[in-house]
DNA sequence: CTGACTTTGTGCATGCGTTCACAAGCGCGT
DNA sequence: ACGCGCTTGTGAACGCATGCACAAAGTCAG
């Protein structure tokens, strides 16, 4: 999990220790919080906002235990008061500047995304080597040249540097927002990324993800073959098998 | 992590019982094998793996153990020999295939991210509920209408479905999905999706990436201004809406 | 054949995260 | 006022993952 995190020895006097599995699900409880509070709801029991956020309920209660005792025995979590110790905890009070490189397919989608804006993101600037690219309007802004990263990073104050550039250039683009200032990177080309201490880094990889589903995949299809009573759900019956190990062909990658 | 596993009690005789975090790093080690043996190398030290995967070496070591002893001590793992082996047990060795659910701006990212050609996953229909989407060519493929999708499925033999809708109608399309027989969905949508037992669920949100490092950022900043003061920022009356906690009830605590 | 060197595979300790289970606390009805 | 029922907050047990450290096992040179 923290694979990234390489906090390190850190004999700091530390101010709240909040775990990272804890820091990575208060996202998803502000989530449901705000849709609970769209829906009128003005507190809300731990059982509820966990079923909400898709977890369990005794998660939920330990991991707002570390923010503080901000609920009320008998009754539950005051929503506001929640969305408030959240959204302070994760910082999001203040609105946190945002610059994406690489204006791709995915980086359209990005710079498009809404969900950034509406959630205490803003995009300050869009790069993209092309030179074609350049110009181009998308999202309210305009499409600057990856020379002007230094510049425009600087003069932003962005903190925050989004990486959807093809692998092969991702680490210098990295390089080159760590070197402006930025000390965080959401890295979304498929390739490992080597950032100084203190900088934090996190990585999306689509193919990834699609791996570990075909891990799944695989075994629940060898695991309904090989006989030994198929525990009653998997109505399966659908996929044509032909999951032969077929050895020999797969050989060499493609 | 495994929270969408919840394949529950099971006591089942167990295949092979290979570590989810395992799991997770399998795609990583694959990535990097390939990169390697483009690079020319035909046999590889966990070391090496290691840091051409961004992870460390006895993860390596303990991990590929877990498939089976296919390293040579003193020299090192085969690299075609250790693709080869990944490959079988992420169940890549067949092409599956994938139906994608929304072509808005994300979608039309994953609709033309190569990563999923070169890595054994094949798009077999791109669906969209807006008819004036629907008809549309991309990435060499036709957009059909959502309502096809049950015939889509069938005929494709799809057993993964991706969805890149908006999240109100996110949990819609998931259950026609899993009704038309996809047993694994990658979830886009941000919120929350309840699937049946049996079927394998994992979400990426770009939202909750970009709040995960925004506390960290919160953090460092916070660190570097002082010891302590705690609790000497007030959020900027910024966020939609008005958490101002009600006053009175906040001061409490300690 | 032997010995030095390299690298794997793994037993073990440690730490983190999850889950259970329950006492403490709070509101509400009577 | 007072107990009843509900929900939080947390101590403790458990399980999984990580990282260390080293013996086992192989290569290679001479």
């Amino acid at each position: 999990m923290s694979d990234q995190l390489s906090v390190g020895a850190r004999p700091h006097r530390v101010r709240r220790d909040i775990p990272d599995a804890t820091v990575a699900r208060l996202p998803l409880y502000l989530r449901a919080l705000h849709a609970l509070a769209e829906q009128g709801l003005s507190t809300v029991a731990s059982e509820s906002l966990a079923s909400a956020s898709g977890v369990n309920s005794a998660k939920v209660r330990k991991d707002l235990s570390h923010l503080g005792s901000y609920g009320t025995r008998g009754v539950g979590y005051d929503v506001d008061e929640l969305v408030f110790h959240i959204s302070r905890l994760l910082g999001l009070s203040q609105r946190r500047s945002v610059v994406l490189v690489g204006v791709g397919n995915l980086g359209h989608a990005l710079a498009g995304y809404g969900g950034f804006a509406t959630r205490g993101f803003r995009i300050a600037a869009l790069l993209d080597a092309d030179p074609s690219r350049v110009g181009e309007e998308l999202a309210g802004l305009r499409v600057q040249h990856v020379d002007e990263l230094d510049e425009v990073v600087r003069t932003s104050g962005a903190s925050i540097g989004v990486i959807a550039t093809p692998a092969a250039v991702a680490q210098g683009v990295c390089d080159r927002l760590v070197a402006a200032g930025v000390t965080s990177i959401l890295n979304f080309a498929p390739t490992v990324l080597l950032v100084p201490q203190g900088v934090d880094l996190r990585k999306v990889d689509l193919a990834v993800e699609l791996q570990i589903l075909s891990f799944h995949e695989h075994r629940k299809a060898a695991d309904g073959r090989a006989g030994d009573v198929p525990t009653a759900d998997v109505p399966t019956a659908d996929v044509p098998t032909a999951d032969v190990p077929t050895a020999d062909v797969v050989g060499v990658a493609q």
